[in-house]
DNA sequence: CATAAGAATAAGGCTATCCTAAACAATATA
DNA sequence: TATATTGTTTAGGATAGCCTTATTCTTATG
């Protein structure tokens, strides 16, 4: 019994939610690498667990059974990240995945002493917030990067994208790291690529990609 | 996919190897509480991947790769019940379950960042132990504190039953930990239970459970 | 050596998860 | 509003693992 796919289901399905509600069949397939008549018959199994709210045609939601669990498995992933990167020193751009893996393995008592250990840390490497034991929805803070007026600054806090190591490591090679001071320096009206400052050099950085990096304007 | 339940046939295979060689279907169903039919139709698989060496009512074998997939993981396991004991501050009765889950959801460089952590340890909490990144299969040391005779002593070096959290909690309350010295004050010719003595303090235990702690002959 | 007991495999079935192709619903567009 | 496009579900099928029951091997024993 695959508990595990389960799980993957409802972490994509809470993801999601912050940018779409209810969140569409579609968009679960295109997240999980599955086909979207698979995702269907997972939401009617998901359904009777009483793990989501779905009507056939009308996208699917957790219920409050399911967004716990999906805080639990936020938390531990995140704790692991923590871990790997302060404690094995596999960089950020590395750590997703193996942290996949491991939330899935984590029993309550190693999340818990896990978390003691790690002094309950309140974000991971990337800057997104750990729910706390408590499994409250934590608040994904700032705004876009790409949100910025050329003139305004901020404070880099996280980066929405975290699985992508290719994008990590050219963030890493801007100097785009959670806490970079950075100044938008201009901005193309044209298609809004941005010309800012990070340590003391100027660097360029399309929209697509500005778009992914949360800032605290200051 | 399960990879898992692989992983789960080459280690109850490569354990079992130690007693018993080629390996009984009936062995293995037992240690994985699963039906003989089922390990016969696993043992067939396992053949196909090139894992085993499998002949209907012959048992099986782990071949070269069978092998090396199984060092690694129990190499994997270990080393997470060092973590779990050493950092997380979780008894040694109760990692390997954990450690269980845990080894199939590291990856190579997890395995190896974890292990320059802890230092490259020898031992689990059991005192088993731990193939080394080489991947040979290490020598299970020292003899059964049931084969001391009367007056002989010793010092214990690992138990053999790691799964079971009440056996080594018993252990616990005897002082029988790896390290500890033991002496065999008296040994009943009748069922050769033992009165030892462990740390200044004299304490009787049955023969069978005996002869799952391994000691060294001092 | 014949046979009974025990061990292993074969046969037939079940569930979870995935897929593709076809049907159907919702929506955007003319 | 009719129609084309896009998204979703159904239908039908596959595979991995597991089970139970029946059959076939192997081995121990009289
Ligand atoms: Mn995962
Ligand atoms: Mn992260
Ligand atoms: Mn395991
Ligand atoms: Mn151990």
């Amino acid at each position: 019994m695959s508990e595990r796919t389960v799980e993957e289901y409802l972490e994509s399905i809470g993801a999601l939610e912050e940018r779409e509600s209810p969140v569409s069949t579609s968009s679960i397939a295109q997240v999980l690498e599955v086909s979207p008549a698979s995702v269907s018959e997972m939401l009617r199994r998901l359904l009777r667990k009483g793990l989501v709210e779905y009507h056939p045609y009308g996208g699917a939601a957790l219920t409050e059974k399911g967004r716990r669990r999906f805080l639990e498995l936020t938390r531990r992933h995140r704790l692991w990240e923590v871990f790997l990167n302060r404690y094995l020193g596999i960089g950020w751009e590395d750590v997703y995945q193996p942290a996949c893996s491991l939330e899935h393995a984590t029993s309550d008592l190693v999340a818990e002493k896990l978390g003691k250990f790690l002094d309950n840390p309140d974000v991971c490497p990337h800057g997104s917030p750990i729910p706390k034991s408590n499994l409250k929805r934590p608040k994904v803070p700032g705004i876009p990067l790409a949100d910025l007026e050329a003139g305004q600054a901020g404070k880099m806090v996280c980066v929405v994208s975290e699985s992508n190591s290719k994008f990590l490591r050219y963030l890493t090679s801007l100097g785009l790291i959670p806490g970079a001071k950075v100044k938008v320096l201009e901005k193309a009206s044209f298609d809004g690529t941005l010309t800012i400052e990070v340590n003391n050099s100027t660097k360029a950085i399309g929209r697509e990609a500005a778009s992914l990096i949360m800032v605290e304007p200051v």
